[in-house]
RNA sequence: GCCGACGUAGCUCAGGGGUAGAGCGUUUCCUUGGUAAGGAAGAGGUCGUGGGUUCAAUUCCCAUCGUUGGCUCCA
């Protein structure tokens, strides 16, 4: 190898020379030890690779640690190859699918054969992995041609791998080596075994290979590793903290909502507390909608079949849908509704239209049926029976951008006001491969595409495009947010269509006295009740803000001789629509407290004998203690403000 | 829908081939108390459902329903 004279440009912007060939650990030894000990994999020109690749060209370097969320999936990565290895040790003969990375850990697909697998064997494969850990063994690259990487799986008689060099140009593969285990890989692997010092191996499921379901369902293990114990019992203790919050349990324990068997699954039951809290959603959005500009209507639970077809729905999804009512007639047949658009299509039409009506805004909370498949129902998030706070707008074609914009503006507000503070936006376009999975033409299509895309950048929203997500009637601009186990849920959506106007005829005289084809939005700022309302008791962990709050205060009297004046208290609160309740319990005081503090109701109204004698109120806040004392006017002053702080 | 796990009192869970147990909750009684659990007694379960094996099944086996972790799907 030549040693000729090699720049490398940091990140600060500064620039070293060396006399080459060099690799991104000497650069980070040069610096200190213990930067060296820490890299993981480095960035060489924007492109990411071993620490210990050889760089003999000038390049910039970014040495990349575990502050580095690419340090990160490095580890990771080289973690499913140590399983793999493991593996192979532990059940000779195992057969690997792929083993990649993910935002957090790793995982790696197995086909186990005939061999029968249970959750006891996970401890056996995380010792095995930290023992191999333990050998420090170094990830070694080569390049190999295709035919050798054929043969030497086609001896280890793994189809997997060689289905996947199948699909690989020859000249381009690697295989990555440690220990006994090679596995065709890209890379970018950590130096070494060593620096995986605490695994976790977190999960058994299946996945079918390749992700099809025709396909053999392959065993996957998800695993996470880190560089400390330390950090492990961190992340676990994460997860449990997230088990806490689940919007189920907690569901269940502030009483919100039930299911039945004999109902039905994926049917929810709203309980009165949980009642009361949709409602109070329901009733913000349904004042932000008349400051909008939007009229409410109400259609029923069914439409007829003929209305499915007309939108195309029936086609789509009429097999693995509810399926058809029947009534006495012959050949009448109903849909339970799946959406609310065909039935607002129609209210729309009731009359002509004028172009000097435009837009117009049909609101209502509509609750629809879908019949999800049964492994994909969960808690709240994925149901059959749910109501979406839907409004079809209908508008000039000249109306849409603006129209768009506006409901993002309102969506926006939603979200503030419920405090999620972590959401991603994301433009759901077409998949240009699958063109039959989509009704209208391709101009309407490019159209409401880079409709979509202008506004939301109008509007500066930072957004993620993601191909083949867009409804089978057009592309949507959805707002995503993350439950409390990491799942992503699309909550608000708003959506531009040129096809349900067309499908269903809708038409608007203009002012050349022509007919015109209006354009519809679809949108929904919640989303569903029921999806929104779990994120929203996952971001809170039950405690409400005091506007949904189910009860929104707890009388507690010190003994039974103070309840004629909690009644009182209970009575003139109510008159200022405050709700709670009265804990009319032979329990001390201590008791009553701890269980509405268990309930997070957000205040806790304290009488005895000295309130009684003073005709005041102890007040206390949830989590927060004792306020003090205070007259009725002043406590309602301090709870409007707090009712109002975020609306 | 597919693969895996789970299903015992209202809730959280223990147990295990010989017809069941704890804590919390609930009921009654005592207690009338001052900012996160006062005391005592009692009630409450055909161990998800249906078959099978067995002298005997809640326990073992099979099926089914439900829940659940993923996969696939998501108007």
């Amino acid at each position: 190898m030549s040693s000729k004279s090699v720049k490398i440009t940091l990140p600060d912007g500064s620039l070293k020379s060396y006399i080459g060939p060099i690799t991104a650990i000497d650069v980070a030894r040069e610096i200190s030890e213990g930067l060296a000990r820490n890299v993981l994999a480095a960035r060489v020109n924007d492109q990411v690779v071993d620490a210990t690749r050889i760089i003999d060209a000038d390049a910039t370097l970014e040495l990349l640690t575990w502050n580095d969320q690419d340090g990160k999936s490095t580890m990771w990565h080289s973690s499913a190859h140590l399983m793999a290895e493991a593996l192979e040790a532990l059940y000779p003969g195992v057969k690997l699918g792929i083993g990649p990375a993910i935002d957090a850990g790793f995982y790696y697909d197995v086909d186990f054969g005939d061999r029968p697998f249970d959750g006891d064997q996970l401890v056996l494969i995380e010792n095995k992995m930290l023992e191999l850990a333990r050998q420090k063994n170094d990830f070694k690259r080569a390049d190999i041609s295709k035919t050798a990487a054929i043969e030497y799986f086609q001896r280890k008689g793994d189809e997997y791998k060689l289905e996947l060099i199948d699909g690989l140009a020859d000249g381009t593969i690697t295989f990555y080596s440690q220990g006994n285990f090679t596995d065709l890989c890209r890379g970018p692997h950590i130096p070494n075994t060593g620096f995986i010092k605490a695994i976790k191996i977190l999960n058994i499921a299946g996945a079918y290979w390749r992700g099809d379901e025709k396909r053999k369902q392959l065993t996957r293990l998800y695993g996470i590793s880190f560089l400390k114990q330390k950090d492990l019992s961190e992340y676990l203790e994460l997860l449990e903290e997230a088990k806490r919050r689940d919007h189920r349990k907690i569901g269940q324990e502030l009483g919100l909502f039930t299911f039945s068997k004999k109902v039905g699954k994926g049917l929810p039951l709203w309980l009165p507390k949980g009642a009361i809290l949709r409602e109070r959603l329901e009733n913000f959005l349904r004042k932000a909608q008349v400051k909008a500009g939007y009229d409410p209507v109400v259609t029923p639970h069914i439409g007829s079949k003929e209305l499915y077809v007309t939108s195309g729905h029936y086609e789509k999804y009429g097999q693995d849908s509810f399926q058809p009512i029947r009534t006495p007639a012959a050949d009448e047949e109903f849909l339970l509704k799946p959406m609310n658009c065909p039935h607002h299509c129609e209210i729309y039409k009731s009359q002509p239209r004028s172009y000097k009506e435009l837009p117009v805004r049909y609101a209502e909370f509509g609750t629809v049926y879908r019949y999800e498949q049964s492994g994909e129902l969960h808690g709240l998030t994925r149901v059959r029976g749910f109501t979406q706070d839907d409004a079809h707008i209908f508008c000039r074609p000249d109306q849409v951008k603006e129209e768009f914009a506006k409901v993002i503006d309102l969506t926006l507000y939603v979200l503030k006001a419920l405090g999620f503070p972590e959401f991603t936006v994301q433009v759901s376009l077409r998949d240009p491969e699958n063109p039959q999975k989509y009704i209208g033409s391709d101009a309407d299509w490019n159209r409401a595409e880079s409709e979509i895309q202008e506004v939301a950048a109008e509007k500066g929203l930072k957004t993620v495009v993601e191909t083949g997500e867009a409804a089978f009637y057009g592309p949507k601009l959805d707002f995503m947010v993350r439950d409390a186990i990491g799942r992503k849920w699309q909550l608000g959506t708003i959506q531009v269509d040129y096809n349900l106007p067309q499908r269903f005829e809708l038409e608007y005289v203009g002012s050349d006295n022509l007919k015109h084809r209006p354009v519809m939005i679809h949108r929904a700022p919640f989303g569903s009740l029921e999806r929104f309302i779990a994120i929203l008791i996952e971001n809170t962990a039950g405690n409400f803000p005091l506007w949904l709050a189910p009860d929104q205060v707890a009388i507690l009297p010190i003994s039974e001789k103070y309840h004629d004046y909690a009644q009182q208290l209970f009575l003139d609160l109510q008159e200022k629509d405050i709700r709670g309740f009265i804990d009319h319990r032979d329990e001390k005081i201590g008791k009553k407290i701890r269980d509405a503090e268990v309930k997070k109701i957000p205040f806790m109204l304290i009488v005895g004998e000295k309130e009684q004698s003073e005709e005041k109120i102890s007040i206390r806040a949830h989590g927060k203690g004792d306020l003090g004392t205070l007259s009725l006017i002043d406590f309602l002053e301090t709870f409007q403000k707090e009712a109002f702080r975020d609306l």
